[in-house]
DNA sequence: CCTCTTTCTTAACATACATCAATGCGTATC
DNA sequence: GATACGCATTGATGTATGTTAAGAAAGAGG
């Protein structure tokens, strides 16, 4: 088994107690792929009709406005699961962009998998929806950012939520996930030094 | 039966095939209460162990801020349901207000009520899934507009959803759902009667 | 019907953040 | 190792929106 797969499986394994052969089966829904630093997994307009897991680098999810400007919704490390759900669950096209920040090693996951493997096993069902919750309470606490924090508090929030992903993201990337540009993260910034 | 309870098993019966003897049986989770303008339905710091459902009327949902400002999350009017769902799935105490904009009728649901019709009837664990995934897109076309849109299109986009809204509600509300001053609103009001 | 309160509007002024432009620095590329 | 490109910083200036304050309009309550 592809070392991405087999680092897909334990993540699956910690919410379904699915066993080898239950995987097995399962496994046509998948597809390890390595992609290089730049290089788009998801584009605006297209339905997604998969997931992507990352094993191993760094992806990033984002929508580009009618003046053009990137507008980062998400970031996705090692042992992150990223998609629009709205687009697979509505089956209609997405208004996300997915690429990739670094190198990367990425398991495509046909949204198939997850239906076969909710059938199979209830646990997963229920983890599904632990994760739609989870996923409503962090853009919901972001919706409240944006309505009643400055940009300083944003960026204190990102690194208190990210510390370990500060390094490995361009800043530009950064002050595009907080919705200022990169010129206010850097005043932001040289202002909490001086402190 | 209650007017309010009423509407509500017509409200749930068009998403679950529930008959009229099953819907007795989970009627103990269920209370019809006539609510005032300004009544609080949810205080910040409880843990949410209802959902709201909107016969008659009006609510809104806010957070307050570390500056004490008000920032209004969702407005639920008739035949509409509105609850701090990570609140209620995670059992944490919740961030939200909930009141009445105007004198309504309204159902206090018990969270157990979900969780029990839920197993009797798969159609409605669908629905519910299907109305998580809606409630995400929702949220996410929100983060959309506060990063990428002007005070201007955000009114617009409001007008464009919630028509039906614009004479129910104070234009305070209104400014502080878009993120933005009662001025500012009225600012940008005069700029459209202009055009 | 009058009073009191809330909401809306307008104006002058303040501010956070954006924009534009220039510079420097690192590091990929050949 | 020279070139070029992406990224971060800085300064000057612009602009959308916030703040404060006042008055007008609308609505609520007695």
């Amino acid at each position: 088994m592809e070392e991405a797969i087999f680092i897909f499986k334990n993540y699956i394994q910690q919410s379904a107690p699915i066993d080898e052969s239950g995987f097995e089966q399962l496994s046509k829904y998948l597809k390890s792929k390595k992609v290089v630093k730049g290089q788009l997994l998801l584009r605006a307009g297209e339905v997604c009709k998969n997931s992507f897991f990352t094993a191993k680098g760094l992806l990033r999810s984002y929508t580009i406005d009618k003046q053009g400007k990137e507008h980062i919704i998400q970031f996705s490390p090692e042992g992150w699961l990223v998609a629009d759900r709205s687009s697979s669950f509505f089956n209609e096209p997405s208004f996300l962009y997915i690429d990739a920040i670094e190198d990367s090693d990425i398991v495509y996951i046909d949204n198939l998998f997850f239906d076969e493997l909710s059938k199979q096993c209830s646990d997963f069902s229920l983890f599904n929806i632990n994760s739609l919750h989870h996923h409503i309470k962090q853009i919901q606490n972001r919706v409240n950012l944006l309505l009643g924090a400055s940009a300083e508090e944003r960026y204190l929030d990102f690194i208190r939520l990210y510390p370990e992903l500060l390094m490995r993201i361009p800043q530009w990337m950064i002050a595009s996930y907080l919705g200022i540009t990169p010129e206010s993260l850097s005043r932001v910034r040289k202002e909490l030094y001086r402190k």
